[in-house]
DNA sequence: ATAATATATAAATGCTTCTTTATAGATTCT
DNA sequence: AGAATCTATAAAGAAGCATTTATATATTAT
């Protein structure tokens, strides 16, 4: 397993943490992903690209019938979430989906609920 | 594979559609499910009740150290996504996970980008 | 340089979500 | 019956989200 070490910023509390970075996928970075995802037009972006190497915003926006203001909002979240990646050419954007970022995903919500201490620690205090 | 046949409403075209019953999650209630696992309290709350065949409402309030009024409203909506179920007994009710509904949420995303057909209608119109 | 195109951002608006405090409903205990 | 317990709901407020219209920025074409 691929670890590295970091600070949990979060708790204030300086303290080296072992990260699996095949599913390196916390409780707060799992719910920006699901939150991310979970939103109709988002899901048809994802499904839409999913088919796709890459495609741009324009194409993207004809595609899925909605106002190109409204694909750059949904493409911005989706962008922080990490779900998708954007290269510039000319004036154009092409989106691509990052297809590990939902395998992580997947891998930490079979975590979650599945096999204990597969990409997400469990808490056994009852 | 059990199928059914139902009116694709959302094209305004009445067309006939093959539905995978064991992972069948259209993309409205792959939303819901999504969004209410988008919350990380909500997501404290499945990986919780991961651990136990059954919780009660007041266990879980003092496992996650949160007030029980927000247990409720997080509950509620676990249980309007399918995620959950509860149980009265008494005065208490008893919380468990759906897991087959986990399964599915996960079957759905992989289908959406992953094996065409599987689980989620694809769109090739570009 | 001007015009056209592709994308992003801003402002505004209505809607939903999260959270707390307070209260109601139902069940058990005395 | 009355008190205590468990859970759900209501009201209220702050915060965040989705959507539209209008505008800015950057790139290409004429």
């Amino acid at each position: 397993m691929a670890t590295f070490t970091r600070v949990n910023a979060s708790s204030g509390v300086l303290k080296e943490i072992k990260v699996d970075l095949d599913s390196a996928l916390d409780l707060r970075e799992l719910r920006t992903v699901l939150k991310a995802l979970g939103d109709v037009e988002r899901l048809r972006i994802v499904q839409l690209l999913a088919g796709y190497q890459e495609i741009s915003v324009s194409h993207l926006t004809q595609a899925l019938r909605i106002s190109q203001p409204l694909a750059s909002w949904h493409l911005r979240i989706l962008r922080k979430a990490g779900i998708i990646s954007r290269r510039k050419e000319g004036r154009q954007a092409y989106c691509s989906l990052n297809r590990c970022k939902l395998a992580q995903c997947q891998e930490a919500l079979a975590g979650l609920v599945g096999r204990p201490g597969a990409g997400m620690a469990r808490q056994d205090n009852m």
